[in-house]
DNA sequence: GTACTTATGCTCAGGTTTAGCATAAATCCC
DNA sequence: GGGATTTATGCTAAACCTGAGCATAAGTAC
């Protein structure tokens, strides 16, 4: 007995529909794929961009390939001539407002991909773009962004109290709290989607202000924007890359091959926008037996040389799920 | 200075390219919809399903409406007279084995929506099925199920033996530990669709011998089989489901107006496919303020009359993620 | 009234996490 | 060379969370 191959793509469209040509060309719609692409370099999160950062690298799903991962897989592989560590399809979007004078819609397919910026010559590639200049609130490294209290709290308190009676004017402002941390909630990295929703709705995004629309004058408008939809896209992104961090070991999938536990813990930083206590991250990492020493010692830079470790890849298979807590710092 | 309405829905496709009707046509796909409905009723949870229990509701997207969710949900109500009240996206499969003669190919995109299965009058609804007949093994509710040692792990030890080599046969039987907790490894019941890949990829679920291959004599099938990777699909949102009850507070959803917490943790177990320790689980419930008492009392059955509650909707505002860990009983 | 069933309150024992203290081993700079 | 500075690394007390179980309350079944 010989068993078949996995059907990691198999097919999962439903029953075949007897249907007209015509039939069939209501239904049609254009596939795109769009790609996160994140790398850390010099402990900062990269994404890669074109059109000069105004947009993801996205293309036409084409049927020469297997499964759209591996369409997307060969697209960006050619592209930044960096094998893809970790690819995981993000979410689907489907607009109406595009497209449709063709008798279509247009679908984009989103995905999430980890990789290294540099390639092994350590070139620098064109296009890479730090994902904070989209997101400059989302950057707690140091501490609360300035322009949080400054600039974001305001615009959105007065938004709140624009709203239509004194109990919708509330909800507002709880959201806003909630999903910005304000007032004595606590920051949550996990939520960059949300918050971006939210300063859509606010109109403090130039996204929102599109359309023939010119933005109010004196507006503040909140990082740079993309077109299509990309920031919300990449906010998707973001928000599933720090929540994946915390319970598998995608991490590793951003290093070289050897590292220090200090580049490790800069690089879990730079993508949940936190700073980590140092000796309870490294205790978690050892506990977790997430790697092993390589036996060498680095040499770079001040102080005491650190010890190199590598990913033990074989934690992939003994636990398919658990891996990797952060032990985020409080202040 | 009006605020533009809210993004949720809108564009997400990459920057417009100049094509011709040909290349227009090339990069079309069909597009439909597939939904993992789920209710939980008398304790047991239950999917919708059609033709005869063989496939998951699907139809195609139509244009009609804002969005990919909007056109699911109207399609769902339509069917069910119940408002959806959680909806998710799952995930997005393409396929290159079906529809190519046409020219196309087809996309599914899948759904993950909860409701409840009976109607305001409390009368059953055809097409309803205990997910459990597809997935037979899932049930720890009394324990480990007994084909788990009697049927799954030899089979899987087999197919472990079958593979070229020692390292490979030690790997095989390695992952088949991890992901059925044999041997000592620890039952995950987020694992749904690792596990149902694993038995594909073994041949003993009858998907895998499709395509005119007869399965081999004495084989041991397991569980229901579906068409056209319905099963995937199902399992796919089996372990969404099941992760997602433990973070946010989504269980409510299946819930009538009120209830005691005793049909609240049954709902959950029906979900998980575990016992829970009762106290502990009150004592999350009450900790978290996830409900308040509605003052009534239950009156049927045996034992002493329990409190009934109600969700407070609140939550979904004050917390826009904490949440809901599950309390799960070792033995 | 006794047995049984379910509801509910409470507590103990471990484990995990947070927050620091303390020390080691380099470089920097004079 | 030697103190200041930087980074690495070991260790621990306190707070908090979680699993497990005892104990009691308040009904139904017979």
């Amino acid at each position: 007995m010989t068993p078949p191959a996995a059907n990691t793509q198999a097919t999962a469209a439903p029953a075949p529909l007897a249907q007209s040509a015509a039939e069939r060309e209501q239904h049609s719609v254009q596939a795109d794929l769009v790609a996160v692409l994140v790398a850390v370099t010099g402990g900062q999160p990269r994404i890669l961009t074109t059109q000069a950062g105004e947009t993801l690298p996205a293309g036409p799903f084409t049927a020469n390939h297997r499964s759209l991962q591996a369409s997307l897989r060969a697209w960006v592989e050619t592209q930044t001539h960096h094998p893809l560590g970790f690819v995981e399809q993000l979410y689907t979007f489907a607009d109406r407002d595009r497209s449709q004078e063709l008798g279509m819609r247009a679908i984009s397919i989103s995905y999430l991909a980890l990789t290294r910026e540099l390639d092994d010559a350590g070139q620098a590639q064109p296009g890479w773009q730090d994902w904070y200049r989209y997101f400059p609130w989302e950057d707690w490294r140091s501490g609360a962004p300035a322009m949080l209290g400054q600039r974001i709290a305001p615009a959105l308190q007065a938004w709140a109290a624009q709203a239509t009676g004194k109990a919708a004017a509330s909800a507002r402002w709880e959201r806003a709290c909630v999903t910005f941390g304000l007032e004595g909630s606590d920051w949550n990295e996990e939520l960059v989607l949300q918050r971006y929703e939210l300063l859509f709705e606010a109109g403090l995004v130039a996204e929102a202000w599109r359309d023939g629309m010119a933005a109010p004058q004196g507006q503040t408008l909140l990082g740079t924007a993309m077109r299509n939809d990309h920031r919300r896209i990449l906010a998707t992104g973001m928000a599933r890359l720090r929540a994946k961090i915390k319970y598998r070991p995608v991490v590793f999938e951003l290093m070289a091959g050897s590292f220090s536990l200090l580049q490790l813990q800069q690089t879990v930083e730079a993508l949940a926008g936190r700073s980590l206590h140092k000796q309870n991250f490294r205790r978690l990492i050892e506990q977790q037996a997430l790697v092993e020493e390589t036996g060498e010692i680095s040499s770079q830079g001040a102080g005491r040389p650190a010890k190199l470790f590598r990913f033990r890849r074989n934690v992939l298979v003994e636990r398919a799920v658990a891996g990797n807590k952060l032990p985020l710092a409080r202040g």
